[in-house]
DNA sequence: CAGTGGTCTAGACCACCAC
DNA sequence: TGGTGGTCTAGACCACTGC
């Protein structure tokens, strides 16, 4: 992967940061890096700016840079404003065997909101299909996604019980790469509390949004009820914008 | 406020693209916006670069820069913006008055992990403050609040039962504008079924973070329970990074 | 092939912080 | 006052898209 200089600077910084290179929490400052790293200073801002963005340091102008202690302590399971980790990805990264049951798979004709929220015209369809995320064979999310037929004319069953998204690059040559989510929470309810394997005081987390190609084309509207104690979701938000 | 050459032109992008300036949808090319703004390139990509990430526009490579057709769209479901953070003035919008109830405000010792947070060292005192928020007189949010007394010496509990944050920029001449934030959702607790009146079967969502000031000092840690029916946060994502 | 966005460099100058 | 991050410029070269 990357043969990006300011990626390259990214996944080295944040090695150091992991392995406590920096223990008073401080990075060198920028000249040095630049110099360090042979590359110019720029990069290194490009770089940094974009660990900052992603809330893994933070930077102070005339002091310098540092870590974010929150990073550190990180430990949620979906961790979408980080490098990019499918959520398949996030879990193995967690040391756990992920797993895919399908429950369903049909070819439906959308409803109104469905279809606003796909950029569909009346009369075009869109497989519907329903599955049982595991971890270590445990089940800890159930997931209804729905994607239009004519992006992915080639979808089955099969597909879906392994990787949509990889599906989606290795066959279609494109990619997923954004998402807009709406997270809530809701009391179980009952199919929840047998897939998922709750009491009926004990909740759901919800995650449901729609996700895009590079190209800015809604591709998958997706629902996702998580076991609340897999449910974790970072984010560091710029408040003034 | 913008005098940054970036940030003029991204409201005057911003402008035009409400307006309707792009009925194709499709921006000039960023070397004639460079012209055109008699700037460099450079700044004509970092405006757009920050516009892409609030998702107004997408840039495909090879072909040009386009609005999203969701943010023109933004009617009902997605509001990306950060500021719908459970925080007073989002609820404003939703024309329904706020308030606020002090159930306690001292100063404490922090122990370690809070010091961690807010970097503190030891022997420096915080703020500890628990507050209940209401909606047309109906609660709907615990917060449990931290701030390093440093920070804000004339803090009190006048100034936590209204708005600490206006008080911030008003008096310190500072302002709070990033924060990390950790989301979950957990089962209700006694205090919370009792302050938020919920059933044992109905959950609260969490929100945990550390609020930072615009110089990367951390401000505020933050521990904010709600009532699972107020409890909804939109998330704009870039999965590439 | 022409046009477009992506990456990277080198360097100037500014704004802020700590000593 | 020296060191730090922030902004901006000017220009080179690369990678992809679509005709």
């Amino acid at each position: 992967m990357a043969d990006l200089i300011y990626q390259k600077i990214i996944e080295s910084l944040k090695k150091e940061i992991d392995s406590g290179a920096f223990p008073d929490m401080r990075l060198p400052d920028e000249r040095s890096l630049a110099e360090n790293y042979h590359v110019s200073r720029s990069s290194i801002k490009r770089a940094l700016g974009n660990m900052s963005e992603q809330g893994i340091i933070f930077k102070k102008r005339g002091a310098g840079t540092f870590v974010n202690p929150l990073y550190l302590k990180q430990d949620s399971y979906f961790n979408y404003s980080g490098k990019n980790l499918g959520i398949t990805d996030s879990f193995k990264a967690n040391g756990q065997k992920p797993g895919i049951k399908v429950l369903s798979f049909d070819v439906i004709r959308p409803d109104e909101e469905l279809r606003d929220n796909l950029f569909l015209n009346k009369g075009e369809f869109v497989y519907a299909f329903k599955r049982l995320r595991l971890l270590d064979e445990v089940p800890f999310m159930v997931e209804t996604g729905y994607i239009p037929i004519k992006l992915a004319p080639e979808l089955s069953e099969q597909v879906a019980s392994e990787s949509v998204f990889n599906y989606v690059e290795s066959e279609l040559g494109k990619e997923v790469n954004k998402t807009y989510l709406t997270i809530s929470a809701q009391p179980s309810d009952e199919e929840g509390q047998k897939l998922l394997n709750l009491k009926n005081t004990e909740p759901v987390g919800i995650m449901e949004g729609i996700f895009f190609l590079n190209d800015g084309t809604p591709f998958e509207f997706s629902t996702m009820k998580l076991h609340y104690k897999y449910f974790k979701y970072d984010s560091f938000v710029d408040l003034d914008r």
